[in-house]
DNA sequence: AATGTTAGATACAGTTATGACTCTTAAATT
DNA sequence: AATTTAAGAGTCATAACTGTATCTAACATT
């Protein structure tokens, strides 16, 4: 069976018709990166495998090998180029309220999309690694002020808010409660339920020892 | 080399030193659902396998097939029977606020088991039906009052909080924080974090209309 | 004591992914 | 134009797991 279509094997000639470009350098690495980005959204990390990169970048899973050794290196480089795309334009209505909303509601329509990568933050990268999601997030932002704290510090500019209330841990409560909020419904969130966060939780919080505004 | 050691075959003389007993009924099965409860929580779902299973109950996967067809009947048995098993005592220190702590703490310490329900809840299974952590976890406790709802109404009773300002969503609040944090860290919550939660977040929502306690 | 059930060991075929490797040739570099 | 780099196609050995099946001896039942 080996002398079947003897030396007919030059690729381009062959059963497959190869398209004649080929890419290089950075927009070769950007079109794998985005292959593996879909391929992540729509399988989930479960399912995420070179092959199926390869396959979705139409290229072969040697030249992913070159550049990540293994899977997991190859999903957090992709996590990594696609939070660096996602710029969020930073509202400024004036207000704290409005503007953190918009941002949440900026932020529960995003997660809802990416929901599915979200099974990458259980799974076994991690239990190698001794990564959490919390790190790979952290560095991600590595450096950037985030939309959501630069929204903070012009209330902060304004006099509306209080830094001194502003712990750490309450600036970052309602976008805390939307992710999990994601990750249990595996959906975006409510727009009643962000109001929700926003009235009944984080404002009250922020202005806790201030009269009521107007 | 089909020749080598013919019919020395025998068990138990052998290489392999057999334990002479053999489970059997109840008790081998509760032996495999604990072993594959283990299993989910060290390695995650995505790495749970029945030859995993098999190895540390000490038994082969035919007899597990006999029992579940698949890995994820083998894991919904296995989380069955531990929520069940997992019987909280309840705390009652006399106030809302030691009783919280008391539950959170309880709740950060099993923070393993919790991200190994995760890995399984967001695994591919999920995916083709649909089901979310929040939907699986309402049924998981269906019926049963928690330990949660239980300090809560308590409080209540007691008059310390007003029920009309315990929304369901500040209600499950501190849980949803301290689930948050063990996910998206891969460990249990710091004590001081759990204390922040209670006495910055918490309780101050919820005597939000009152004087401070004293 | 005889009999039936089945735990547990082992083997096997089939599937899927890995990672290393060829080889040709398009594209970049000189 | 000659040379170097590496994309993209393909092959191969290896490994892990699945699901089925076979066999024996340990247990329960009679």
């Amino acid at each position: 069976m080996p002398s079947k279509e003897i030396s007919t094997n030059r690729p381009g000639s062959g059963r497959t018709p190869r398209p004649a470009t080929r890419r290089r350098g950075t927009q070769l690495e950007v079109a794998l990166l985005d292959a593996a980005w879909a391929e992540l959204t729509e399988v989930g990390y479960s399912a995420f495998t070179m092959e199926g990169v390869a396959t979705r970048a139409k290229t072969s899973r040697a030249v992913l090998y070159r550049r990540w050794s293994n899977r997991s290196s190859l999903a957090i480089a992709a996590i990594r180029r696609q939070t660096k795309l996602a710029v969020v334009d930073i509202p400024d209505t004036g207000t704290l309220r409005d503007d953190v909303l918009a941002l949440l509601r900026h932020a529960s329509a995003r997660f809802g999309e990416v929901a599915g990568v979200f099974s990458f933050l259980i799974a076994d990268h991690f239990n190698e690694t001794g990564m959490s999601a919390a790190v790979l997030r952290e560095r991600a932002l590595a450096g950037e002020p985030t939309a959501w704290q630069i929204v903070l510090d012009r209330a902060v500019a304004r006099g509306e808010i209080d830094p001194d209330v502003l712990s750490p841990r309450i600036a970052s409560l309602p976008l805390d409660l939307v992710r999990h909020d994601v990750i249990m419904n595996r959906s975006s969130v409510p727009d009643k339920t962000l109001v929700e966060i926003v009235d009944r939780i984080f404002l009250p919080l922020v202005f806790a020892d201030r009269p009521r505004r107007p």
